[in-house]
Parts: structure tokens; C-alpha cells; sequence
DNA sequence: TTCTGGCACTCGGATGGTCGGAGTGCCAAG
DNA sequence: CTTGGCACTCCGACCATCCGAGTGCCAGAA
């Protein structure tokens, strides 16, 4: 008995497996007759619509009006990304030309501003790519560079490439000497450090130098501090928004609120920040947080140089994507992007 | 005689104004009846139907449909910016506004993105603003920094505020002795010359180095050369695309292109340098050499922080947006820009 | 000569009715 | 439990009609 009744439930996924598929390839309501034609199901029409009845009973497609095709909802999306769909891996053609395209790039700018291009291409849709953030880096080095008597600029130098300017206003005028012997207490200590530890590291350092001198040290490590801590400075970039024009051809109203979306690096940033550290995330419609993205899906994952995770990226397109081809875009051009970030 | 016929003239260019006018407040073809209700030309509107014929006659403006009002042509906007329309201030507490808010930047990433946000949200269009260019600015600084024994990393910093960061790979092992005679002599030859000119001023400098330190000295300039030449490096930012929805109701078909176009920075860049140096561009419809772009016009002056621009900025809209209030926009924002960078 | 009121005409867009077909739900039989 | 049959729903396309805004032109007034 349990083994029938499983067997049911089977066929049902199957059903709404196909549902997805062909919904998503002709962007059309799909019906019973069009589902057995086109898969190989072995039964017949009528006993797809029950197991249809029965699968809009569960909530997990819908029908716009009474007398048309089957839509997937949100719902259902969500058991075919967690049950139904394989990532699609990325083929040997489609790899080369992933690290091909990656690896002509010259700074760290280059590398993002390649990778969202990519992203975007590879899956026609809307990329985002975070630049590797400040607070997983380490330190590479930090520069100290004498620009006027009290002025100062502060470079700080990631080992993701990153660079960080700052000019600080001393209170007094800075020697060469001091400013020399400040660089190399600073770099002794701060150096391969991950960005959040270094004001621990550097605490007790005005300490060590003349009275006269500590103010100067206090603000030249107060700017240092305040540049590390710098969330805010988290960067974006995007690509593909061209892309949103292809959402389907009602999509005047829901483009609009999309773009806003993608305007505010407050919303990305968030939208990325949910992103699991391991693994892939995919958001579905409503399961976005922001308003303005409930009928469009997030699917992003974590890059970095090593296992650890140093920024995110990702693609937002709509609810009625290929899941298992972007997740298989996004995957492999997340591991690449480790990869290069990695040799350099 | 000869002032019958000026007044005449004078009388339908009132007429092209008032249509330009009602057009871009209403966005619908605007026929005599409406135009002699809303604006008190002192005539009727079967003179006023003369004066259309007549301007139509002269490609002025044109009409959709045989019996629709009247829509003015690329030709008809051109005559309106050239002649008929005066720029329209920004308002005290508009000035008061847009002062404030630039105030606020920190650094050079800071003021473009405030710019640009601001135009966008001013003029309610799509705006771009190019970052101050490498070629226009002079150096400020050259910093070198040995990060490992034949690893250094150079950085460019121009008085725009501006960072340029290269890793070069040196021939040989690099001494610190040769780093700091290196930068000194570089930085008092290169700080504050225009980039373009710098090569030229560093050209015999390997001369003046011992001979096993030449190939070391030729690597580093070789690398700053590039960087300084690096005219692809040029950057842009963007703001305001969601206004694109703005467009019209028509828009699908329009708003494409423009998005794609406004991907490209290419695209951007060559708009952008296609501005006059001084005073303002306005370029409509299909004075665009970008065929996307076709149906927009794009309003863009340059700034800087003397009396010299170093950076293009501008709006894009549709042809019927709105001239003075536009043009009005952009050169304000165009000139406090200067004024901070010049005081930063 | 220039302007004006009148008039016939055009044509786009809205309205509404009809019709076909895709798709459904249900039922009775296999 | 599956299947074929059947009645039913209802969307969307198609078509005809109609209304009104707007035009061009003309004859008369200023």
C-alpha cells in the first residue's frame, strides 16, 4: 500500500517537474494535453489533470483563470529547486571560455567588473557581484605617505586587491622620521591580520612613542580604524539590467519596482548578506524580503580566494527562471572567481 | 512689409513653443484648439491651424495620425533649445539643496555617487557622470611599496583625488635603498604635471641609476607609464535608470536599447566626450551617433575643479523631456561639483 | 492681405457582441 | 486507479459600430 501511494506521489512530482520545465521554456500556462505530449509521461491526459487538481490542492501551482493552462507558485518552485532539479553543470566549452574571459583581467576592478559581465551573459539576466569585502580580507600592507606638513594619506592594501585611501588631518606636523617609524610599527603588527582584529592588535601603540608625538599616532590610527570598520564602503556592481526587458511581456509594472531595487547597494547588499556562507541560496518571489523583488528569484553563493568565503554573488531574474542552469552558471563562475582572486 | 512678415514668423515659433510646451507636460499630441485654451496667444484656432500647417510644412513638428494633434520633431526641439528656450535656474533652496548634499562626500567615489544620484533625482532622468579623467589631472603623489623582494606595488595618486594602484614584477630582488632613491626622484619630477607629461619628464631617469639597477628602474616606469596612459580606465557612474520606466506607456520597445546602450561604457564614454569643453551639449533624438539612443536626448557639460573640466557629466531623457529645467539642473549640479573638488 | 467661423471629412480608439478553442471537472466504465 | 467521453467555462481574437477630437479648406470679415 505505502508503496502505491508512493508511486502516486512520484508521478505527481513528475507532473509538476514538467510543469516547471515547460512553463519556463514557453512562458505560457501549460495544460494537461501539451504536458503528456511533450513528456513521456506514459498516462493520459485526464489523469494528469487529477494529479494537477490534486497538486493545486497543495498549493503548489494555479491556474489565472478558470479554463487555462497551470502556472508553478512560489511554492512549487521552491520543491523543484529542493527536490526536483540538479544543478546543471556548466560544459567543458563553456568552462574554458569562463576561464578564458576571467583571465585577461588586470586589477581587482577588472576581475569584478569581468565577472558580473560574464554573469550576466552566461544567464540573461540581471548579475551582481560584490567586491571581496573588507572585513574577511587580511591586511597586505598599509602606506603612510606625507602629502603636506600635518597632512596625511593612508592607503590600505588587502590581500583581495583591494585599495583604501583616506587623507587624515594631523594635529601637528608630521617628520619623515616619525611617519617612517610609524609605517613599520603599524605593518609589524597589522600585516596578513584579518581587517576587524587589527584595532585590537594596535591599541597600546600610541604608548610606545614620545608624548609629543601620540596625538599625531591617536589620529592616524583613529582614520585607520574608521576605514577598517567602513561597512558602509561595501561595494557593488551590476550588469545586465537590459535583461529585465526579456521578463515577459506584461512586465511595464514589475520592472519598474526592479530597477529601483537595483539602485539601492543598501538592497543588494541586504539581499546578498542572506546569502548562506556554504552552498547556494536561492530566494523565491515572496520569499524576498524587499518588496520590490516578489516577483523575481535571487540565486547567490559566496566566492573567495581560499574556502573561505570573502564576498557574495549572484543573478536576480524572474520567479520563471531555468534554476537548474543559472545555479550551474553561478556556481562555476563563483569557483573561478575564487580561483583567480586566489593567484593573485 | 519686411514687419508683417517678422511678425508672423515671430508668432509661429510662440506657436512651437507653446506645442513643445503642452507636449512635454501632457505627452499627448496637442491639437489648435487645446493649444489657444491653454496659452493666450491672442488668435483663433484656425490661425493657429495655419501656423501648424506651416511648421509642419517646415518639418517642425509632425502629426502621428491624420487627424491627431501635433507632436513636435527633432528639428522642432532642436529650434526650441536653440532659440526659444531660456535654462532655468535652480531655485535658492535648490541651490541651498544641492550644495548640501555634495557637502557631505568624503572622498572621490563618495562625490561622484552623490552627484550622480543627485542629478538623477533632480532632473528625474538617467544620470551619468564620468570620473575626473587621469589625462586632465596632475600627480599628486607616486607612492612605492615593496611587498615582497620582487614584487612592488605602485600607486597613483592625481590631485582629483583619484587612486591608481599597479602590482609590478620586477626583474630582480628590490631593495629598499633603491625604492626610496626611486620614489624620490620620481615625485620630484612627476608631482603636480599633468599625467600626459610625465613620461617625458622621467625619460633619462634610468640613466641616472647604477646599471644593475636600470632593468628594476625601466619595469616600475614601464608599468606607471601604462597607467598613466591608460585611457580605457576611464570610469562612469550611473544613476536613475528606474526613471526609464518614466518614459512613456509605449516603452517597451524603446527602453531596451537604452538600457543596453547604457551598459556599455564605451557607449557612455564616447557620449560623454562627444561634449563641447565649454558650455553645455544638448544633443536630441537622432543627433545621437548611437543608434539605441535614438529616441533620447542627452543634455552634458563639463566640470571641474578650475576653470578647466577634467570630467564630462549628464543626463539622458526622453525627447520630450524637459529642456530648461533640465539644462538648469545639470549646470548647477556641474558647477558646484567643481567647486567641491576644487576645494578638496 | 490676414484672420476667423463654419463645415465636411478623416481616422484612432473605445465599446460591445460573437465565436472558436483550449482547457477543465466530473462521471461512468475499464 | 486510470481512462475516454462530455458538458461547461471563459479568454482572446475578430469584427462592426460609433464617438469625438482634430484637421483642411473656404468664404467672408477686418
Amino acid at each position: 500500500m505505502a508503496g502505491e501511494v508512493r508511486q502516486l506521489d512520484d508521478r505527481k512530482l513528475a507532473v509538476l517537474r514538467a510543469i516547471v520545465q515547460d512553463y519556463v521554456g514557453t512562458e505560457e500556462p501549460v495544460g494537461s494535453k501539451a504536458l503528456v505530449d511533450r513528456h513521456n509521461l506514459g498516462v493520459s491526459p485526464a489523469t494528469v489533470r487529477n494529479d494537477m487538481a490534486a497538486l493545486e490542492e497543495e498549493g503548489y501551482i494555479h491556474q489565472p483563470h478558470t479554463s487555462a493552462g497551470r502556472i508553478p507558485t512560489d511554492k512549487g518552485y521552491r520543491l523543484f529547486v529542493d527536490k526536483l532539479a540538479e544543478v546543471k553543470p556548466m560544459s567543458a566549452p563553456e568552462r574554458r571560455a569562463i576561464r578564458h574571459f576571467l583571465d585577461g583581467a588586470v586589477d581587482l576592478d577588472d576581475v569584478v567588473a569581468r565577472t558580473v559581465r560574464l554573469l550576466a551573459q552566461l544567464t540573461r539576466q540581471v548579475a551582481v557581484v560584490q567586491y571581496p569585502s573588507l572585513s574577511r580580507s587580511t591586511v597586505r600592507h598599509i602606506e603612510l605617505v606625507a602629502l603636506a606638513p600635518a597632512k596625511v594619506m593612508l592607503v590600505l592594501i588587502t590581500n583581495t586587491g583591494r585599495v583604501e585611501q583616506r587623507l587624515v588631518d594631523c594635529p601637528g606636523t608630521v617628520g619623515e622620521t616619525l611617519l617612517s617609524d610609524l609605517r613599520a610599527r603599524v605593518n609589524a603588527r597589522a600585516a596578513g591580520q584579518r581587517l576587524p582584529d587589527v584595532p585590537g592588535l594596535l591599541e597600546e601603540l600610541p604608548a610606545l612613542f614620545e608624548a609629543a608625538d601620540r596625538p599625531t599616532v591617536s589620529t592616524v590610527l583613529a582614520t585607520l580604524f574608521e576605514t577598517l570598520a567602513e561597512q558602509s564602503e561595501e561595494r557593488i556592481m551590476l550588469a545586465g539590467t537590459a535583461n529585465l526587458t526579456r521578463f515577459g511581456h506584461d512586465f511595464p509594472l514589475t520592472i519598474q519596482p526592479v530597477l529601483e531595487a537595483l539602485e539601492e547597494q543598501v538592497v543588494l547588499l541586504r539581499l546578498l548578506g542572506e546569502t548562506a556562507d556554504a552552498g547556494m541560496t536561492v530566494r523565491i518571489g515572496r520569499e524576498n524580503a524587499y518588496e520590490g523583488l516578489n516577483s523575481t528569484s535571487v540565486v547567490s553563493v559566496g566566492y573567495g580566494s581560499g574556502d573561505e568565503s570573502v564576498a557574495k554573488l549572484g543573478v536576480i531574474g524572474p520567479t520563471r527562471m531555468d534554476y537548474p542552469g543559472t545555479m550551474g552558471a553561478v556556481r562555476a563562475v563563483a569557483r573561478y572567481v575564487g580561483q583567480i582572486l586566489a593567484e593573485s
